[in-house]
DNA sequence: CTTGACTCCGTACCTAGGTCCGGGGTGTAT
DNA sequence: ATACACCCCGGACCTAGGTACGGAGTCAAG
């Protein structure tokens, strides 16, 4: 590498833990700013770009998708914007997270009550499971 | 139509409310059989296969995927399974399930602890909820 | 006999979030 | 000086479950 300083796009991999393709995908996506490039065009990270990959990666753990996650990101560089912009982001995601949980535990409701038919024995002519789900 | 019986894909979406590409995405994975054709090569269903689009549609509302959709229906041709092979399948979507909402549960609360750390009130500069996001 | 709706087929495209490939250049330790 | 790890790039590939396209053939009604 040549003098001057800055991360390489593997360390900063490394210390994020991503890929580093993640990071050239990210790049591209326009949500990790481009870094400067050293004489013969490698990247060069500085220190805080481990620090915003952290950030991707934890709000993406959060439910924001990565569209989401750079439309924070737009805010953020953005003085004008208010916290309460950013809280409705959350709050409305939070939404999106509980009718996710909603639907999912239908599902396990339904699937529970039609496994709860069966007990197990018999061969598969006549299954109440399969039964179930063939009619209403 | 020539007077051969049977019906055409389009009734059969019609009646089984998915788009007819659905219906041949279908054939294509073999999970719906390939039905007999007529004189000028075009599909002619038979009655039952509105029942099974639905029972697959039922299914996949259950949360199977279409792969275990397959699985299920070859259990089902096969006269030598048990009712427990079926119910084996139904338990471990229903962990499956539950796993994802487990996962999801944790999401929210995270979700919902930082959120709250905000009261809305105020420019973005220290807004903390980002700040949540950005520290550990 | 023409018109409009329906069907055929293979293939490309879509979302989301990456991951992998291949051919080339670079950096450094021995 | 040579081996080996690292980096560059564009583009293809992956999962899942479809949906859309486009050119050609077919059907039923008027």
């Amino acid at each position: 590498m040549t003098g001057i300083s800055g991360l390489t796009i593997g360390e900063v991999a490394k210390q994020a833990e991503v890929n580093i393709e993640t990071l050239r995908y990210y790049e591209r996506r326009g949500i990790l700013p481009k870094p400067p490039r050293n004489r013969t065009n490698y990247r060069r990270y500085p220190e805080a770009a481990v620090q915003q990959v952290r950030f991707i990666k934890r709000t993406q753990r959060l439910g924001f998708s990565l569209n989401e996650i750079s439309d924070l990101l737009f805010l953020r560089r953005d003085p004008k914007t208010s916290r309460a912009a950013v809280k409705d982001r959350a709050e409305a995601k939070l939404e999106d997270i509980e009718a996710k949980i909603q639907h999912l535990t239908e599902m396990r409701d339904a699937l529970a009550h039609v496994t709860a038919l069966c007990d197990g024995k018999g061969s598969i002519d006549g299954c109440p499971i399969l039964h179930a789900m063939e009619g209403e």
